[in-house]
DNA sequence: CCTTTACTCTAGTAACCAGATAGGGTATAT
DNA sequence: ATATACCCTATCTGGTTACTAGAGTAAAGG
């Protein structure tokens, strides 16, 4: 299960990639874009600003930004930052493997082995999908008018009319 | 992340697919195998009894055997039996769709787009590997002196030594 | 039939954690 | 200077997980 602390960092993240004109965005129009709790926001956001996902910045005009590009930022950095160990159990980790206290002989241990398998499978998504991926993925298959404007900017560039 | 109830019955059966000769295992012989506390399976043991996965037998020389073919008994029934859909949010759930209250446009939710991914991939996992196929597996990487000798028998049909 | 065996079922509880809030501190721009 | 907006610690609370107690009931074997 993906906690509310992802879940709304994922949403916050996606927001401020598309937002991205360089300047920043305040929690509390990000918490009312997103029907998220300000103050539960807050403490999220910081948690991505001290794992250098986002920089901030304080004072009048102040808010927060994308640290680095949506395109090198990836899903699974932000759920194991949040929600930890991608693994259903954690003997099944490739990045944090703990041994299990029942469990004879973990060799034979199809638990461990069938979770293994989910824990490749969930990691080859999450890891595999960026920010800058994701929103792709998304404008393919609902287009917005903005999204389609972009494409067809980028299809024929120099019509740039208005 | 995998309950201990899923955990504790996925082991509970793998123990019961090998030790399959018709007679019954009781709660008690089985927790001690797998070190688990004894009451505690026997909870585990009646849910799955109730979902028609086991079957009992009361009194002496009573226990647990399973109601159908190891082959027939896939690990995505038994998890979503204990800790319910594979999804990590509900609104990616296939057999449980559930919306979310916060979520302005839910087409254009990034989050529940790359959920979908991940459910997907579990499902093809979990609902692809039964209690037999996962013991096939299990037997393959660590060849125990049981397993050879079956896999002999196999083989060469008529040596029946002994 | 009656005793033993072993499953059935209802409650309940302790520990833990996710989600959320309060409130004061600190840096920055104008 | 002062308003703005992030920074940080502490705390609450309701729900879930893991587990236990104990009385009840069906079946087998003598």
């Amino acid at each position: 299960m993906l906690s509310k602390k992802a879940k709304y960092a994922i949403k916050a993240l996606l927001r401020l990639a598309d937002h991205q004109h360089g300047e920043p965005m305040r929690i509390a129009d990000l918490a009312r874009a997103e029907q998220i709790p300000p103050k539960f926001l807050e403490f999220i956001l910081l948690g991505l600003k001290n794992n250098g996902v986002l920089q901030s910045r304080k004072g009048k005009g102040g808010g927060y930004l994308l640290a680095r590009d949506p395109a090198n930022i990836y899903l699974g950095q932000i759920v194991r930052m949040f929600d930890g160990p991608l693994a259903p159990v954690p003997c099944a980790s490739q990045t944090a493997y703990v041994r299990c206290a029942d469990c004879r002989n973990e060799a034979v241990c199809g638990v461990r082995l069938a979770m293994k398998e989910v824990r490749d499978a969930t990691a080859k998504v999450l890891d595999g999908t960026s920010l800058a991926s994701l929103r792709r993925k998304v404008d393919r298959l609902t287009p917005t008018e903005a999204s389609l404007r972009r494409k067809v900017d980028r299809l024929i560039p120099h019509v740039r009319a208005r």
